[in-house]
Formats: structure tokens, sequence, C-alpha cells
DNA sequence: CCAAAAGTGTTAGTGATACACCCATGT
DNA sequence: ACATGGGTGTATCACTAACACTTTTGG
């Protein structure tokens, strides 16, 4: 057996995991499938590697084709092979884990799907293959990259208000901050920068808006 | 383009970074390959999943089949899927994160291997395909896990001195550690328990010999 | 008695938590 | 003037970091 090329060859596939923050819930975006197996079901976007195309190539074209979405922030995140996840033959799948800046972009499937949606990730609808186990293990992901890096930043637009920042927190790992705390935590990171600029036209006192000084991901115990 | 099994497929391996202390210094274990490509080069022990096997039982037994290792605390590491990673063709790996205990086991290479060997895991020789990328994610992850972990312990015998597990502290993380600080740390996170013993036969004062009371890998944070 | 590693406490500083009131705006 | 969320400081407690000497053994 000198010529490796020939054993048999399992498919492999790219899933992405892509989050995004609504009207304080956290969304994840998923597709409705209309092939089958599973299909008129929900699974996540994702599809198979091209032959000659980098992994991660792989999951920002498929992420565009099957959504439109488009500038996320993406990362690996763990790679699912039992033999028995997908019923047509053995399919590896490489899962990816992406974040959207909230409102960032509108949704506008292109191919192979009939429509693509934002759900709640905490209560998300019964998933094809094993995509729940795959999106459970992006939520573990996501909280731990909160804790420890500066990804919550990803959720925003360029200018956001503290506030938002901890709405961002709280949402995420199910706990209320104090507020002078959070603040003092994050000023004493030094992690945002006052931009000068003011949220108007709130039937409150305006708030201040701050913009990330550190690259998105980095590497910063937060709380 | 309905049947998806017809997609071309990439070939799918496994690699495993498997790393031990020997000397206090730690030690990765490489094989030397005995076909082409790299012929005669030394590279991570490896090899092609299975049709219809589960990628971490692969990883098991290309393990056990290349370097005579079993029983081992193993994790997915990363998955390396450049198109030009290998110049056979198309082939991504799953790479395997693996510790193991000090003295553990022989090698005992059965398959396809002419030798396996401990190197430095800081200064290992040229490495066949990726291998050196591995290798360092592999280091960068052993030195997280270490820190919010408990996967030091799986470096040590059931029964071990403080000192042997400061060792291995100082020598992963490349610090010094003040010995007081230290063993006020590891006792307040109550992760070891007196067991009686002392390791006696020294030519100074004997060492109590403790063991851990948590699960290997457990997440407690412990610098 | 010498060498070598084991074992042990205190202090000062830093970071975490808990907590309540005034401020600026739109209606 | 009132409702709404924005913005701020202090006191306590817990944890971290720095630091040196005595103990026990074998040779």
């Amino acid at each position: 057996m000198d010529d490796v090329t020939k054993f048999p060859r399992p498919m492999v596939t790219v899933d992405i995991v892509i989050f995004s923050m609504h009207d304080h819930e956290l969304k994840v975006l998923l597709i409705k499938r209309d092939i089958q197996p599973y299909k008129g079901g929900w699974a996540l976007p994702g599809g198979f590697v091209h032959i000659d195309e980098d992994l991660e190539v792989a999951a920002k074209r498929e992420l565009l084709e099957e959504t439109g979405v488009k500038d996320v922030y993406l990362e690996q995140l763990y790679t699912f092979g039992d033999p028995k996840r997908d019923s047509r033959g053995r399919v590896i799948t490489i899962a990816y884990f992406a974040l959207i800046k909230s409102e960032g972009q509108r949704l506008d499937p292109k191919t192979d799907v009939s429509e693509a949606n934002w759900f709640s990730a905490y209560q998300p609808p019964k998933l094809a293959f094993d995509h729940s186990k795959i999106l459970e293990y992006a939520l573990k992901r996501l909280q731990w990259k909160l804790e420890y890096t500066t990804v919550a930043f990803q959720f925003l637009q360029d200018k956001f208000t503290l506030t938002e920042l901890q709405k961002i927190y709280e949402t995420i790992l199910h706990k209320k901050f104090d507020k002078r705390n959070f603040r003092k935590k994050i000023f004493a990171l030094d992690i945002v920068e006052d931009t000068g600029d003011i949220l108007e036209g709130m039937a409150h006192r305006p708030a201040k808006l701050y913009k990330c000084n550190k690259k998105i991901g980095e590497l910063v115990e937060i709380l």
C-alpha cells in the first residue's frame, strides 16, 4: 500500500456558525435546506470544500453564497467526524465560528438554499445532522472568547456606547454586571477610546460614543 | 449536481502531537518516515483516517501503531487544510494533542515507521510537511492548558511531590515560580491531596507525596 | 558537619465587589 | 416636572507578589 492516494476518501465540508446580536438577543444564522436529507429543515450554512480550496476560503465562500454575508470575523471551531453524522456517507465537517456586526448586512442567499434567517441562538429550531451539537460548541466558544478576548466589539458598530457593550456581555453570558464596575474594568484595560461624539435623540441624557483600540479577538482578560 | 457524493474528495489524515516530560525537558514524539515524501525525515505520528472510523479513534490507532503508545490524554487541536501542504495531493489533517506520563511507556513502533523517538519540543529537528507549524500550535495550546486546567498532572505519576509539579510549570511556561506562593496557590485551589507517603532515599529531607483529586484537563485557573 | 532540597508566614500592594445618587435630555 | 437611561466614587475584602530562614535527610 505505497500509493496512499488509493485509500477510500471521505467527503469534507465546512459549516459556519455565525452569530449576531439583534434587539438584545443573540442570533444564529440558519438556512432552509432545499435538498435531501433534511429537505425543508434548518441547518447551518456550509457546503463541500473544493478540491483546491483552503478551508477558511471555503467557509467564506459558502457563507457568501448561501447567505450573502461577507466581511466577518471568522475562526476555525472544531472538526466533527462521527462516521454516522450524515446518511449520505462519510462526511467530515470543519466547523467555523463567525461574528458579524448587529444590523450589519442584508441576507441574500444565492444558491442551493431557499431561505436564510436569523434565529435565537439559545432557542434554535431543530437542526439537521449534528448541527445542534456544533451550535452548542460554538456557544461555549463564544462565551469563552467574550471573557478572554476583545471579540465583543465585533458585534458593535465602530462607535458604540458603554451600555451597548455591557448589554453584549450580559446577553451572552447570562448575567448582570454592575455598571460602575464594568466601566472601571473596561477603562482599566485601556481597550476603548472616547471619540468625542455622543449619541443624541434619546429621551434621556445622551451617551458618549467610544471606539475599540485593540484588534478584534486580541487576547485580553476582560472579566 | 444533486448527487453530492460525486464531488472530488480530499484525503484526510490525523496527526498527533504527543508531549511528555523527561529529565525536566519537554519532549515531543516523532517518527522517522520510511516512505516518500520526506523519506528518512522526522514527522509527527499520524496517518489516514479509515472510511468508517471516528477521528479520535483514528488518532489513537495511529499512535498505537506507529509508536506503541496507549492510554494517553487526547484532544483535538486544529485542522490544517492548506491545499499545498502535501505534494501527493489534497490532504486535510486533523491534528490531535496528546500528553503522556513521564517515563510512562516504552516506544514500540509496529508499522510504516522505522523508528520513533523523543525530541526536545522547543528545539525539534526539521519536520516533514507543515508539521513544524502544527507543533508550534500544540505548544501554545499546552501552555494555555497548563494555566487554565489541571493537565499538568497528566505528566506526573499518580503520586508526586510539589517540586515535581512546579518544575512542570516552570519548564513549559519558561518562568520561575516562588516556591511558597506556588504551594499556597495549589493548596488554595484544593486540587491535590496528601497521600501520607513520602519520597525517601534522597540526600536531603524527604518530600511529601501528593495526588491529584480533580479530573485531568478540568477547567481550573491555576496561575 | 556539610550539602541539598523540603518546608513554612508575613507584609504590602493590587484588583474585585458591593453599593446610591446626581445629570442631561425629550416629552 | 417627570421619566429615562447616562454617568460617577468609596470602602471592604480577597488575591497576588515579594521576600529568607529552618528542617530533614544522606554522605
